[in-house]
RNA sequence: GGGCGUUUAACUCAGUUGGCUAGAGUGUCUCCCUUACAAGGAGAAAGUCGGGGGUUCAAGUCCCUCAACGCCCA
């Protein structure tokens, strides 16, 4: 690459701009990273190399990513990228998911504001309208990957939907299919009655609602009285089949074998017992104790629970209500009466108020009482769900194969014991080898598996992957011999597989009995690739001519979807081309070399959801291999009340607005500096003026539901008189931003310390350059051994080195255990702290005369950069050019080996032997002295360039001597004299250091006196309480006899120190008069 | 109802198996535009580690308990 090649150093320093302006060198690092294939992965790596792998949590093309995003992805780069370095085969794979519902809904929204309808216009169009929102979104997520610096292997990305996936999603439901794990049956889901589709479990929120429990009166068949019924949705007692008793309560026997006439309805029901009814106890801390009144109506078609007790005592379902949510006597409800007719086409709110008035007006109401309970809601059109009674497919996850290998992957150190009911994990692949970071979310995972229930996935969408079974309902009569002979002796409803022409063709089979003589044929149609290679003399060409055959012989192809989330259980293997990897040939070798992937990056919301159906997925398809090794559950953030983000609230923050302000580099810094192992995570969350572009903290209000929310309308701080509006107040539609009431955008200050560092390292840099003579000289030109016998360098080179050796044990520590906060503060202090405020300011006097410290200098500067890429790839790719040319030698046992992109530099080695461990100790010894001169300095108000003298006894004089100036640079000393309790330097302050009396002279301005004791009165106050604290803690005989030996050791060692700094501030004090 | 997490300086957070005088960034105060950086440098003030009890020679760290806040699941 031309401009990465070194040229002279000065006209380097000269191209560079004295502070760091991300926007200038972002998008010229990006195309550098791109046309340099970066991300490329080797489809097919060397056997014995290390690789690692991570697959992108896909996000939704519903909308542009948002600072979870932000933070996920960062996370994974770091880790990418280290490991890149590391020298190990990455693997990043990028992609998006198609979100079926969720993309729907909002492409629905625009198609009503432009005035249409999805039915109006098709299954087809509809489509095609989709599809260019998922070409919109997905460019513009991947565009903001890339500006967030991710280096995916970008030619792999995928889609949910494309082609390579949409064949695994295909292959895989055949094969469950085939095994009987998919099944479709008439069963309660959860009904979203706005969207008109089924959800799965993990799609229902629980949301706590006001609503009433009423008391209905329910008259005794032999007319000896009435019971009476406690329930929170009286309109679906159409719909009752029973009234249920606990065995155990006392009225339990006298009523047994009795019915009720159901009022309205005049169904006669029966009495059941039952243990799931809660008895009525007044007195109950249990709220359903409280408020039951002992009898339950039970309505199988409309609840969850009443569904298992008709189940139990084989009740009937009868179905009141319809798609959409009304009551409805077009879906199973056929004993309508005629009272009953007038809540027929009512919504189920008004059939609940007209049924109360019903009850009320015929004397049966007994009462009402105000229930706050929870109500499951969609979590996309947040209607309530209603329990509804349809045909579904369903995966069997509570089947061994799929909930048990899930369970087993677990590593058992840190998961709770196998339930029962799951077979014992084995030496089989993949058992025992997932783990969980931080481990506390191993068990999260274990117990969701505890009440697990078989996943529908079907739903009644267009936008998804259209369920590949092609169906027939016929009577028993006219069914296929095959058909019956497998039927035969079955239930209703149980599947049972068939042989027939259909499997003759390669497609699997599967009937039931939907009534007692009706049947339904399903035949799954795997994908092209499969139907090829699994059909040996099949009596159709292909997969037209076979789905041709079926829809001539009166099969229709099921109209549904499926769940988006069974694609993306599929996404570690589908996006390496699985099952037919030869059939795309950059995909041959990935499975084999990258799946299990190392690490699954995610939030902890859908632990549940996805790590679980990945592990299920991978380990039933691959023969128990895991999908990931690892997972990292990372922290939420929230705004700067602890409130989650969201775009309700207006608290979001959109990295497009952090990139533009702030820069690449210090979201990702701050972010990763933000990643500590809790849960949450707090962000401030300020606004930026649209007037003058500075940022301040709005005004803030409590909004009705209790949320700590933006006033919608916010004055400029800074321009008198001027208005916006706040994220908030537009998200509530109560502004419409305009000319004069512009929408302020959503800033963060934290984010002001990643900037800050990008800028320092920026300097740092700036400052070698101007100090390294380059002269055509390179990294090979010249090596300098770094021992003291050697003599080539000073101390401040050897303890530089020293504490690069630590810092990078610390930090590939910390990145192999998910510490990201500590790699970020490691960082920050080794290139700011040591780097920057100590070792440059230490090699100034004489960098420019000293060919071997520039060779350090260069080394330091390059060895740090690469330690910052992974977090700060923009910065430090935007300095390597400069940064190769400042190289001018290296270091005997520091491994920094030349590239030409930063991006695929090696990671620094340092051996172990030319590490001097002692100079950091020395180091820190200096560094104390140097505070206290500081400190002094300080306080009398020297100015910098004033230089000053020391006068110090010898060992003082001996550590001044071996670090070779450093403590003479950093503290602003001229000259340093020997002093032994001679005669006292005038005018000079005394400072107490390691037990001896220290004079500092040259202070230019007269001695304040009083200052000066009272200085020394504070040193003496202070130095009293820690040897108060030492003494006490070495008198107790339980310290000095329990305590490690080493530690009272130490504590007799400060003990003395501190009374000889106090004896010095005394004798000091004493001297001043 | 079950589970998890948080509570340390004014704010946001570190503090790894109990052991140096509890740290950082921001903010505040004082001084300095020193030829890398004012997005900077030097210094300072600021903490009864949520409350209470216990274990221990020793508790921010372990145990019990109470409180507040948040999240997940039902």
């Amino acid at each position: 690459m031309e401009d990465a090649s070194p040229t002279s150093t000065d006209q380097l320093t000269a191209e560079l701009p004295k502070a760091y302006v991300p926007a200038d060198v972002e998008s010229i690092v990006r195309d550098r990273w791109l046309s340099g294939n970066v991300g490329a992965a080797l489809s097919q790596p060397p056997s014995g190399e290390d690789t690692y792998s991570v697959v992108i949590p896909p996000p939704n093309v519903t909308a542009a990513l948002h600072l979870g995003h932000a933070l996920n992805n960062t996370l994974q780069d770091v880790l990418i990228r280290y490991h890149r370095m590391s020298g190990d085969h990455t693997l990043w794979m990028p992609g998006t998911d198609h979100a079926g519902i969720a993309t729907q809904t909002v492409v629905e929204k625009r198609l009503l504001a432009e005035g249409t309808r999805r039915v109006d216009m098709g299954r087809e169009a509809f489509i095609a309208k989709t599809q260019e929102w998922k070409d919109e979104y997905e460019a513009i997520i991947l565009d903001q990957l890339q500006s967030m610096g991710a280096s995916c292997d970008w030619a792999r990305n995928r889609f949910t939907m494309d082609e390579m996936c949409a064949t695994a999603v295909r292959h895989a439901f055949y094969q469950f299919f085939a095994d009987g794990l998919i099944y479709r049956g008439k069963r309660l889901v959860n009904w979203d009655p706005a969207t008109q589709t089924a959800l799965s479990d993990d799609e229902v929120e629980m949301e706590d609602v006001d609503g009433y429990m009423y008391y209905l009166k329910y008259p005794l068949t032999d007319g000896s009285g009435t019971v009476t019924v406690a329930t929170t949705r009286p309109e679906t007692m159409l719909g009752d089949t029973a009234v249920a008793v606990n065995p155990a309560d006392p009225r339990a026997e006298e009523l047994r074998g009795k019915s009720i006439d159901l009022p309205i309805v005049d169904r006669v029901i029966p009495i059941v017992e039952d243990d799931y009814v809660v008895m009525a106890d007044p007195e109950s801390s249990d709220a359903k104790a409280q408020y039951a009144s002992g009898f339950l109506k039970v309505t199988p078609a409309h609840d969850t629970n009443d569904w298992d007790i008709g189940q139990r005592h084989d009740l009937p379902v009868i179905n009141i209500l319809g798609p959409d949510g009304a009551v409805s006597a077009s879906h199973g409800w056929l004993d309508v009466s005629d009272e009953a007719r007038q809540f027929v086409g009512q919504s189920r709110e008004d059939a609940r108020q007209g049924i109360v008035d019903w009850f009320e007006a015929n004397g049966l109401l007994e009462g009402k009482r105000a229930y706050t309970h929870s109500v499951g809601h969609s979590y996309r059109s947040h209607v309530p769900i209603e329990p509804w009674l349809s045909d579904q497919w369903f995966v069997a996850v509570t089947d061994d194969r799929l909930r048990g290998s899930a369970l087993r992957a677990q590593n058992a150190e840190q998961a709770p014991p196998l339930p029962d009911d799951v077979a014992p994990r084995t030496d089989a692949d993949g058992d025992g080898g997932m783990t969980f970071y931080p481990d506390r979310y191993a068990r999260t995972y274990h117990s969701w598996h505890d009440n697990i229930r078989d996943w529908c996935i079907s739903r009644q969408l267009w936008w998804g992957h259209q369920i590949p079974v092609w169906l027939r309902t016929v009577s028993y009569e006219d069914a296929s011999p095959e058909t019956k002979a497998a039927l035969d002796g079955a239930e209703v409803d149980q599947p049972a597989a068939v042989e027939s022409r259909w499997t003759a063709a390669g497609a699997a089979h599967s009937a039931r009995r939907v009534t007692e003589d009706e049947i339904e044929d399903a035949i799954c149609v795997p994908p092209p690739s499969t139907l090829s290679r699994v059909a040996n003399n099949s009596e159709f060409a292909d997969e037209n001519e076979l789905t041709a055959a079926l829809e001539e012989a009166g099969f229709t192809r099921d109209p549904d979807v499926l769940d988006t989330w069974f694609s993306s259980g599929l996404w570690p293997m589908s996006t390496m081309g699985w099952p037919w990897p030869e059939d795309y040939p950059e995909t041959v070798g990935l499975l084999d070399s990258y799946n299990p992937t190392s690490v699954l990056m995610t939030a902890r919301e859908i632990i549940t959801l996805w790590v679980s159906r990945m592990t299920m997925f991978n380990r039933y398809f691959m023969d128990g291999r895991l999908a990931f090794d690892e997972v990292f559950i990372h922290a939420m953030i929230q705004d700067g009340h602890g409130q989650k983000m969201s775009k309700s609230l207006g608290n979001g923050l959109d990295p497009r607005d952090i990139i533009h302000s702030h820069g690449a580099d210090a979201l990702r810094f701050t972010l990763v500096q933000m990643t500590t192992d809790t849960q949450d995570v707090r962000m401030p969350v300020d606004m930026i003026c649209p007037y003058t572009d500075q940022s301040f903290t709005p005004e803030f209000i409590t909004n009705k539901a209790g949320y700590v929310v933006a006033a919608p309308i916010q004055e400029s701080p800074f321009e008198k008189g001027k208005q916006m509006a706040s994220a908030y107040g537009v998200a509530v539609g109560e502004i419409t931003p305009s000319d004069d009431l512009p929408l302020a955008r959503n800033i963060s200050p934290k984010f002001d310390q990643g900037r800050n560092f990008a800028n320092k390292v920026w300097n740092v840099v700036r400052f070698a350059l101007g100090r390294i003579e380059s002269d055509g000289a390179n990294a090979e030109s010249l090596t300098v051994d770094l021992s003291a016998e050697a003599g080539e360098v000073s101390f401040a080179d050897r303890w530089i080195i020293a504490r690069l050796a630590e810092t990078l044990d610390t930090i590939d520590g910390a990145l192999s255990n998910y510490q990201f906060n500590v790699y970020a503060d490691t960082l920050y202090d080794f290139i700011w702290r040591d780097v920057s405020d100590r070792y440059l300011e230490a090699i100034k006097p004489t960098v420019d005369d000293n060919r071997s410290q520039q060779v350090v200098l260069g080394a330091v500067l390059d060895a740090a950069l690469r330690l910052l890429h992974p977090v700060a790839p923009f910065v430090t790719e935007a300095l390597w050019p400069q940064v190769r040319a400042a190289r001018i030698g290296q270091i005997k046992g520091v491994a920094l080996p030349d590239s030409d992109l930063m991006a695929e530099s090696r990671w620094p080695e340092v051996a172990a032997g030319v590490v001097d461990r002692s100079a950091v100790d020395m180091a820190s010894r200096a560094d104390h002295l140097i505070s206290a001169i500081r400190g002094v300095r300080a306080e009398r108000n020297v100015k910098p360039r004033q230089m000053v003298t020391l006068h110090c006894p010898a060992p003082v004089l001996e550590l001044i001597g071996a670090t070779d100036g450093m403590i003479e640079s950093l503290a602003g000393v001229e000259s340093v004299v020997g002093f032994d309790d001679g005669e006292r330097p005038t005018g000079a302050s005394p400072i107490a250091f390691e037990g001896s009396e220290i004079l500092v002279s040259g202070l230019v301005e007269a001695m304040d006196l009083d200052a000066e004791k009272a200085r020394l009165n504070k040193v003496i106050e202070a130095k009293g309480k820690q040897i108060a604290g030492f003494e006490g803690r070495l008198s107790n005989p339980g310290y000095v006899n329990n305590a490690k030996p080493e530690l009272v050791e130490e504590t007799r060692q400060l003990l003395e120190a501190a009374k000889g700094d106090r004896t010095a501030a005394e004798a000091a004090l004493a001297a001043l008069g």
